[in-house]
Formats: C-alpha cells, structure tokens, sequence
DNA sequence: CCGTTGCCCTGCCAGC
DNA sequence: TGCTGGCAGGGCAACG
C-alpha cells in the first residue's frame, strides 16, 4: 500500500518504525527469542555497531541468554541476562526479523545474532541509518528520552507543561524526543488532526482544552496503532515479515488532495521543520 | 538551557 | 533508454 502515489511521486513518504512499530516488533521478538541464547554475533557493516571504548561488539555478548525484550521511545531493547542491554534504533528502514533454522538471511542483514536452537536474529537495513548498541549493566542510555506517551508519568498537566511558554510549533514539540519518547511524523500528523490543531501553531498558543485534547489524541492514535500492529507505508515489517494495518485507517498522512474523513476538504501538504506535514486547512485551527 | 543547521545514507523519481 | 541530481527524514554533533 503506497496511499500518495497517486497524488504526486515526489512525495515519498517514508516507513518511519515509530513507537507503535517498535513495540509490536519488541512484543513479537520478546515471544519468539526470550530465552534464547547468543551463540555467535556476525557484525557485516561494522559501522552500524556501537560499543564502548575498548570493547569488541561482536565478541561482547556472545553465550549470554535474551532474558527479555522490551521498548523505549523508538528503541526496541534486548536484555540479556548478565544486565547488558543491546539497543537498536531502527531509523528509516530498520528491520529486525526472526531468521528461521534454513531459511535465507533477509537482504541487507549487516548485522546477525545467531542463536543455540539455529535460529537468528538479523538487523537489516537497506540506508544504513539504524544503529545497534551495546550498553553496559546498568548504563544510563535514555537519560536524554523524554516520557513515555502511553505511561502513567504523561499526564494532562504533565503535557500542558511542556507546551507552557514555547513559542516552538506545537508539532516540532511532539516529534522532539527529549520531552516525548515515541512520536514520529506520522503519528504527529495523525495526532494533531484528531485534535482539530494546526500543526505550525505556538506550543504555548493552546488553550487548555486544546492540550487535553491533544494529549487524549496522542494516547487515543498511538494506542489504536499497536493495536493495528503499526503502519506499513514503504518498508515497515513486523519481526516475523508481516505489515502493519494502521496505513489503512490514516487520516492525513500521505494523503495530499484526498479528503479530509471529518469535513470532505482536501488535505494540504506543507513542510514544517523540514518536515512534510500533512493537515486540513478547514478542520485544524 | 534553547533552538537551528548540517550531515549521515540509499532508493526512487523528475528531468534531461 | 540511461544517467544525474534532488529529495526523503530521525538522530546526533556542532554551533550561537
């Protein structure tokens, strides 16, 4: 499903794995490889890869057992059982799938856990912007992510103090990950349309109902995307190679010249931020 | 602390 | 038809 070609080739929107995207692909992978143990690390592109000064990546974590896997923000993370973490950014075109026992590496695997049972692991990705990091027993990694838009801690006052006194647009605020964890342009577009808001204006210009119904809306599209098991808009696949269903029920995104599903008027495209941004001129204020 | 800019990287598409 | 250049964009470093 590629919903803009038909309304111009230039807009290429992109899969963009967002916190709905991550946590399917960590829910999946914490059923598939919980408890698996690493026997051996391939490491084909070695600037994915991060370690800290003076330890080998690809020797690091080599017979630890997957103890579980989890998300944070954008970031699928697996712990492993001696406390180390291994965190992978997926980026643009990041994929993380389950290679069976015989079955072919997926293309583009710079990176593969091969497993005890012959199983893998493979990191796949075709622009190589996706990293994968190796953090230390108890290392602080996320010290700069801000909440997690689906945790108690983001509350409606939490959300109105983010937005109090910023002069920056209300959309720049929710893709900056050091306040929100998670959202992409994709959400932020769709968020933003549920709640009736244009996306250049002044964080600090919402009125309280208007924060409450942005914050009601980022939870509302995040949830119902997980639920959808994310979008597949160019490149997204879950673990195991499977699309998303969330590319079907988007509003706005991608979806310049279509009509808008609340007032008939067609969506605009403009750039916010260097950002393509999707929106309704009638129905966002 | 805050906001802005440029860079990374490759596939796709417009234009020649 | 085949080549070239611009664009897409999340995260990060560098800068003011």
């Amino acid at each position: 499903m590629r919903p803009s070609k038909t309304a111009s080739n230039r807009e290429r929107d992109c899969a963009l794995p967002e916190l709905p995207e991550a946590e399917t692909i960590a829910r999946d992978l914490d059923r598939a490889v919980a408890g698996a143990t690493i026997v051996g690390v391939d490491v084909r592109l070695r600037r994915i890869v991060v370690a800290s000064p003076g330890k080998n990546f690809a020797k690091a974590f080599i017979g630890e057992r997957i103890a579980s896997v989890a998300r944070r923000g954008k970031y699928v993370v697996l712990n492993l059982g001696s406390g180390l973490r291994v965190v992978t950014g997926l980026r643009m075109t990041g994929r993380l799938l389950v290679r069976h026992t015989e079955e072919a590496e997926p293309p583009g695997a710079h990176v593969v856990l091969r497993l005890e049972d012959g199983r893998a692991l493979c990191f796949a990705d075709v622009r190589t912007l996706g990293r994968m990091r190796l953090v230390e027993r108890g290392e602080a990694w996320d010290e700069a992510l801000g909440a997690e838009p689906l945790d108690a801690g983001f509350t409606v006052e939490s959300f109105i103090g983010m937005l109090a006194g910023r002069t920056t647009p209300v959309k720049v605020l929710l893709l900056d990950q050091r306040r929100i964890a998670g959202i992409g342009n994709i959400y932020a577009c769709e968020a933003l349309w549920k709640a009736g808001i244009r996306p250049s204006r002044p964080s600090r210009a919402l009125t309280k109902p208007a924060a409450r119904r942005l914050h009601c809306a980022v939870v509302e599209v995040l949830t119902r995307a997980i639920e959808l098991r994310g979008s597949s808009i160019d490149d997204y696949v879950d673990a195991g190679g499977r699309k998303g269903g969330f590319q079907n029920v988007l509003a706005v995104y991608g979806r310049r010249g279509r009509p808008c599903p609340r007032c008939a008027r067609p969506i605009v495209r403009t750039v916010l931020a260097q950002r393509g941004t999707w929106w309704c001129r009638s129905c966002q204020r």
